[in-house]
DNA sequence: CTCATTTATTAAAATAAATTAATAAAGAGT
DNA sequence: ACTCTTTATTAATTTATTTTAATAAATGAG
């Protein structure tokens, strides 16, 4: 026995644990796998991982999940995560609303409410979320204890080391970081992950990505963001800030940005300013059904301009294509730097489909060596914003692992 | 005794192997080790650990080095790789010339020529080069039994895979790929690297970015190239293009690229470029004494060009500068997105230090996100040439080990 | 010179894990 | 129903490796 304060874990712990927590992911991954599957893929003995499976399964952990195919012979035995040991809680916050999810271990939804808090940089906004999801847990009867961990995906420039969103300053209070304040308060590990890193994940464990290794996702929201996942892997950059696709210079002599430069990407083809461009549009008297789509007083908003393309307003088509366009020429530069094998373009405005993916497409070739192209397939999410709410259940649970069985 | 057909290796003979190329390779990486580190490093125990060591230095991989410091007691033994085991050859090619090295496995050149031999894309260069190698090999004495393998460093958009030089596609001849043909001669694995991912490699092992995670290169040759590292690993791509920063567009109405494309940086910022916007110069009447630094029917290169500046022609000092501005914007595009700690200039033009250096800077405070700013460094490279050479050496090396225990 | 301190070496003991083998179980095909 | 094939289970055996401990070696400090 090792005394207290020479608490070294041994080599055979160290090699023990890491085992365990590869199977566990394994089985959240995978969903259900066969001893010997695991067995080879970690290198271990048919023994020893049935010894590893059966303590998990003593622990709660692990649950037989049925059979599997054979060709011939005994059909094998799957293990799979137990679904209910634990649940998780889901933050997915936006500048339209946010929704709180709980999932099981299974990525099972479980419970969902949308609620009206619109992101803002303010101390009040991060109460309010407290308020409300403190209301929603004790509505659905979810104790604390059930729950594994939190999970929180937001926009903006995310430090995931501090725990901080440097985009919205005013959510950290005094000295206590984001982060720091959630898990205070709940008393839960937070996993915090940008809203468009969360969607890269989530299109590849379970979306068009899946089995991809390079792949960049581009979300086209209030602003344009670039999600990279390289060799399997999401990439952050070295401070967390990687893929700010939106704020590259793209018109010397363009608008002002809200980032304080001139002529970014997100001045022309963010959802911001796709708005910006219809009013103008139709201020200069470009026919167009978009006013007769409004409401009286009611704002103009992306919906709006998708759905007249939808109809075959001329005007909303042609707004949508120019955007495309120059969209594409933006993910041509990504290309060019990334390599990768597939883009999926997500986000509100890829509810334009077509009007905004054949665009892009076509600048892509226009813009792209053809050693790029050859090699590469634009696609249009299917998942939708599935693919980020089980992306940020993917991240809290891949941290959470390594956080259980170090 | 499993036989001749069941040769799958054990569990126990994976681990064991995978623990001696990791010996291995930190060994070469950092010099010199004591076994005391190693173990704990690769999570084993000191006497297993000695036991490798012991096994590696009867069969001549690795040798005694001396002692480290200790603060009080006795200073561990350390160990390090017998340099002499083997040799290694480099073919360091370019547009210019080719340089032919060869290297013990402590780095340390032993001997090396310059052949007057310039990259073409024919079938001939490689029989030339083939030739060249071989009368040096025979005319130093060096025998094939002695090398461990042939590293090859090259411009161009490499696929490693295939062995392959996509943009010389003629120095693959029929059905040979230009890998297998060297590795069918020389009876000799052969590792084929772009030449700036090669300098990254170098600088990363041993310059300037030693000890950082994510880390561009910016090769500025007869074209401009982008070397990339990140999590500390070269990064390729999906089919091992990533990195074509030349072939971004930049001017919408630009020059024609020999790529085929309209406006890529490559037309405003290489070092062809650079000659170019020179003869237009001086045919346009610009005051500069370019001319009196070229001998009678002399061309008019790069080097006269960064000499003029030295020497104070403002002419030159201002084609340095511009071109400075321009790729600095480039650069700032790839900070977006990669995020990097350090970017390092090399290449024929880094030579004009400042010159170049300042507006690369300057460019990339105007066009950068203070957030990317603040945790980034622009120098130019301290190695020279010799982050090249060296990082085909660890390329090749570290490629040879996984290959040798495998 | 001696002591304290650290690494090295070696061997013995203990443990963990792999390997092996034999048997059982669960289907698929004939 | 029987064979074939594959997986599962279990136990015995063997091997590898860790752990422990005791001793030796190398150095600096007092």
């Amino acid at each position: 026995m090792t005394s207290i304060s020479e608490e070294i874990s041994s080599v055979i712990d160290i090699r023990r644990n890491r085992l365990r927590s590869n199977l566990i992911l394994e089985l959240y991954q995978s969903g259900q796998t066969s001893i010997n599957k695991m067995a080879r893929l970690f290198h271990a003995s048919i023994p020893s991982a049935t010894g590893i499976v059966n303590d998990l399964m003593k622990e709660g952990w692990v649950t037989e999940t049925g059979t599997g195919p054979a060709r011939a012979g005994r059909p094998p035995v799957l293990y799979g995560l137990n679904a209910q040991k634990y649940f998780t809680l889901i933050m997915d916050i936006n500048r339209h609303d946010t929704q709180l999810v709980v999932f099981d271990l299974a990525n099972q939804l479980i419970v969902k409410k949308q609620v009206d808090l619109k992101l803002e940089d303010s101390e009040d906004f991060l109460d309010a979320l407290i308020g409300e999801t403190d209301g929603f847990l004790k509505a659905q009867g979810i104790k604390r204890e059930k729950l594994w961990g939190i999970g929180m995906s937001m926009p903006g420039l995310i430090n995931v080391k501090k725990g901080v969103n440097q985009t919205y300053p005013h959510l950290t209070r005094s000295d206590m970081s984001l982060a720091a304040r959630l898990e205070g308060y709940f008393g839960l590990p937070i996993a915090l992950i940008n809203d468009t890193h969360a969607t890269t994940i989530g299109e590849h464990r379970f979306g068009l990505a899946k089995g991809k290794k390079h792949v960049l996702t581009v979300n086209i929201d209030w602003g344009v963001g670039l999600g990279i996942l390289l060799k399997g892997e999401v990439y952050n950059g070295a401070t967390g800030f990687a893929g700010e696709l939106g704020h590259i210079q793209v018109q010397p002599d363009g608008l002002l940005c809200h980032c304080g430069k001139i002529g970014c990407l997100d001045t022309i083809t963010s959802g911001f300013a796709l708005i910006r461009q219809a009013r103008e549009g139709i201020r200069a008297g470009r026919m167009t059904i978009l006013p007769q789509l409004l409401k009286e007083g009611e704002p103009l908003e992306t919906h709006h301009i998708i759905k007249a393309a939808h109809n075959g307003d001329e005007f909303s088509i042609d707004l949508l294509s120019r955007l495309g366009m120059e969209l594409g020429k933006g993910i041509a530069t990504a290309v060019h730097l990334f390599n990768p094998e597939i883009v999926i373009v997500t986000g509100v405005l890829a509810e334009a489909g077509p009007y905004i993916s054949n665009p892009v497409e076509q600048a892509i070739h226009k813009y792209c060596l053809s050693d790029f192209k050859n090699s590469l397939s634009i696609r249009i999410s299917e998942l939708g914003s599935k693919a980020r709410l089980w992306g940020v259940q993917a991240h809290l649970i891949e941290d959470l692992v390594v956080k259980e069985f170090s």
